[in-house]
DNA sequence: GTAATCCTTCCAGTAACTGGAAGGTCAAGC
DNA sequence: GCTTGACCTTCCAGTTACTGGAAGGATTAC
């Protein structure tokens, strides 16, 4: 019996890399997470090398996702506990989606309302050689 | 003529901690955007204080408004020097009005995204005692 | 055998602040 | 006049979430 057969014996052994591009993850930010505790060490080969299974790429592209979602790594962490807890109320992570939503809604709102200044401005300004610009001009004036 | 006055002879002369309320920065921040040369050093009245006039507000609530609405720190910069530039073309400054309003849909946009995905996954979870979660099952499903 | 490509650790740097320590200044109250 | 507390100054360190690079060992391909 092989090593690696030793450490993940139902399935497919791989190395940081091989992990990274299952995962989404790239290897210094699957090392990263190691560091700071977000996920458990990995197992190591008797070289060294960290040693991963389905399961650890699962809870990775777990993490990848919920990053792009634009979760914090600390929301993660949270997510990830009641993901791994299995007396888990599904209220808790409903309320961290929520509060995600509302930020982003807060976010959205913020960028539609400098759009519609900067579209609207733009729209004034001639745009040409001359160094007159409404669009300036606002920035200099209604400031309290 | 009192020293402030010889300074910011037009109008009120403030310290710091007035020109972050006013301008909506900490304190901290605008010491920091100094730092940098985001914006000229302020001057100082004789104890070495720093002392602001209602102009260099105006260019601090300027950053604020930007940096909140997602501009970075560059763009702050270049949107600074053309607003400082007396020869600017208008046409320049639109161009960056311009590339800031596609910046920002293309930002709505993503953000959109997220919350379709984070809408859709918090009303199909019930949120209450049970552990069962659409959220963290979406998570862990749908992978490789 | 050796070159390329992994892997490891550690140290530094990024953006854009933010906090804290150490020390000087100022305005108010007694 | 003196103290107290709230300012102000500078500088150094820490934050978030990585990312890059150097130094050195392991593996693989030819």
């Amino acid at each position: 019996m092989r090593d690696e057969a030793r450490r993940n014996y139902c399935d497919d052994a791989m190395n940081i890399s091989q992990a990274a591009v299952r995962s989404g993850l790239p290897p210094k930010t699957i090392r990263y997470y190691e560091d700071i505790g977000l996920v458990d060490p990995a197992l190591r080969r008797d070289n060294g090398y960290r040693d991963y299974g389905s399961r650890d790429v699962h809870l990775l592209r777990f993490l990848h996702r919920a990053r792009n979602l634009g979760f914090t790594v600390a929301d993660c962490r949270a997510l990830l506990s009641l993901y791994t807890d299995r007396k888990r109320r599904s209220a808790d992570v409903k309320e961290i989606a929520l509060n995600r939503i509302a930020d982003i809604d807060r976010k959205i709102g913020e960028l539609g309302e400098m759009r519609t200044v900067l579209a609207t401005l733009a729209d004034k300004c001639h745009g040409d050689e001359r160094p007159d610009c409404p669009i300036l001009d606002e920035f200099a004036a209604g400031q309290e």
